[in-house]
DNA sequence: GAAACGATGGGATACGGTTTCCGCAAGGCG
DNA sequence: CGCCTTGCGGAAACCGTATCCCATCGTTTC
């Protein structure tokens, strides 16, 4: 079993191969190919020659170890298949691209112990950042493992950086990209209410996401600003899918069938919500309103199209990569100074069809 | 500016570090470390505490060099934001998962200029295979360098694997793993001819896309076996996103307004198009019908319900990288003899509520 | 015409691990 | 009691590239 260099070689082409085949150094291969050291003309066209002939590439992993090397961030993401994630990832990405860098996904399967432990694989590939995408579960011990990772991907040279969640608590080197999601929320329900709906059922997500547990928070603060008692009992938390918003509705009918109103967490559920009252004979938004959060695409898809509060996603994603790339160029100056580890987007509600005044039924 | 092991050296801890601390030699720390060498109890216990203690993670960029390593999948999407790619890639992803493998999704932007220079970037990767998502695009110079990167992966060990698109031509070494595209449009077109529509709106998608050719070429098949002529006037290319679907439909009601049903090439399409005949007044699907293509969750959230072709697209994701993993362990034993080189798996059509018998119009 | 200098190319070393080859100590057996 | 295994730790040789330092050669200047 002879490994290495049999005369027809199958393995890629080493810098050596190209350098033996050129007649002249490894040296001289290396700075042709970096370009960041003058070279003769002559040189150049005999090296790239056998590079072609070669079909020569450079090994990334060689070339990381040696110091150079093309600044990576990986992104993290719970469910490649939600919309919501998807246009993050797009805009950091996109910001990435602009700057040369590699961009990486990984998906952690709404599975925490995933999750954490592709925090761990990120720091192997000496990645320049992680970027943690969407709600963070209210677990102690969760944030406190958290907390533990920023700050040895900090000892790393590298950087955590939170989008679409809370910040984590105490002195943690992380950066997070937020939005105002309690606020969108208010100003959602806000919404119903003023146009009289005071019976609202409501759809918040998971308990233990703190993303959901924004969305309710802000909706208690709108009934109180409007003087409506909230009834607890009109709350049913759930995953963010279609099918939680279907079977939430099919059960709130039969228990407390007075909601003139859903206010869903989620577009998807929203989406759900609707299939379940129509299932049950009822008309959107004639007969009950629905209103969702997140303002995916699919919102504008639906019959009717529905009234959601618009989150910049995108633009989250962008934020994070420019505050990571930063973060890079500011390097050893002032490390600790321009913070700025806080940045938070606003949100505002797109108003569309799904949203009549309440009128009385049954 | 000194590099090298300043006392309190910020940079991430080497495995010499580890073994200077705990007293022994590098040797060891990476026999406790990959365990594949029978160490002592004793070592191990001291190794591992200096492991924690110094929160040292083994550098994948060298351990990769040195022979070692994850092998990694790499998969190379048009758009992060599609519904389908989305799960085709998690299907990747979850089967490499569950081989140990990473994986890592690049976004091509539509743009075949990018698709063809992450190619090379994976390859510097040193991949072990490269997942192609989507259809191709049917210029000969594209097809040309498809091939090229075939043979070029070939060469350095990799594979490409593609997905969703029509094999290359000739003798190239790439895996395909492709659906009954033709046959899902056909079964699609005759579900419409049978419930008695001969004026059909058809919305393939891009021309130059090889899957809006199967798709289109599919309907053309079941009109001949239907015996009804095929009007070439009633076809729209365009992207494949629901603007198009819009557009189209909004044009064809002036132009070609006798139409009965719409057969679109996605469903997302067929969602713009419901739109904007909802918009002209016009019910679905008592005054037109609408089918889509590729039973995403969209489809069945859609009012009414979107008939459709169910296409297993995280099925697909599974087959492909099962095909590469079996490629590798068979190694250099039957490289060339077991090809199984072009996957295909079957599709059908999902009836929903979106086709009615036409009724006259106007 | 010689010395100083700029432009280039080559050799050696570092990057952080893995792995092979050795050597030493302990244990089993005759 | 001595010799031969067996087990485990240590030194060194790579993996493929970038870069530092030095040698060389052709110019330019005094």
């Amino acid at each position: 079993m002879s490994q290495r260099k049999a005369a027809g070689d199958v393995g890629r082409a080493t810098i050596r191969d190209v350098a033996e085949r050129a007649g002249v150094s490894v040296a001289s291969v290396s700075r042709v190919l970096s370009g960041n050291y003058p070279v003769s003309e002559d040189l150049r066209r005999r090296v790239m020659k056998v590079v072609r002939d070669l079909d020569y590439v450079t090994n990334a992993h060689a070339r990381s170890l040696a110091g150079g090397g093309t600044p990576t961030v990986a992104i993290l993401i719970n469910n490649i298949t939600g919309a919501a994630f998807a246009h993050v990832a797009r805009g950091v990405e996109g910001a990435a691209a602009l700057r040369g860098w590699l961009s990486l996904v990984g998906t952690t399967g709404d599975d925490p112990e995933r999750e954490l432990a592709l925090v761990n694989m990120m720091r192997q590939q000496g990645v320049a950042a992680v970027v943690l995408l969407g709600g963070a579960y209210d677990y102690d011990e969760y944030q406190l493992r958290m907390a533990r990772f920023a700050r040895s991907l900090d000892a790393a040279g590298s950087h955590l950086v939170l989008v679409g969640r809370p910040p984590l608590e105490g002195d943690v080197p992380a950066t997070t990209v937020d939005y105002d999601n309690e606020g969108g929320a208010y100003a959602m329900a806000s919404h119903l209410l003023s146009a009289g709906h005071r019976r609202v059922l409501v759809l918040p997500g998971p308990a233990e996401l703190t993303t959901a547990q924004g969305r309710l928070r802000g909706a208690e603060r709108a009934f109180e600003a409007y003087g409506v008692p909230f009834d607890p009992g009109m709350v049913r938390h759930g995953p963010y899918d279609d099918e939680h918003g279907y079977s939430a509705v099919e059960t709130a009918l039969h228990e407390t069938p007075d909601f003139t109103a859903v206010l869903a967490g989620t577009d998807v559920v929203a989406a759900g919500a609707m299939q379940a009252l129509r299932a049950a004979g009822l008309r959107v938004p004639e007969d009950v309103s629905i209103v969702g959060y997140d303002d995916i695409p699919l919102a504008s898809q639906l019959t009717p199209q529905l009234t959601t509060v618009h989150v910049p996603y995108e633009e989250m994603g962008r934020v994070a990569l420019r505050a990571v790339a930063d973060r890079r160029e500011g390097g050893a100056g002032r490390r600790k100074g321009t913070d700025g580890d806080h940045l938070v987007l606003g949100t505002h509600v797109v108003v569309r069809n799904s949203v009549q005044p309440p009128v009385t039924r049954r």
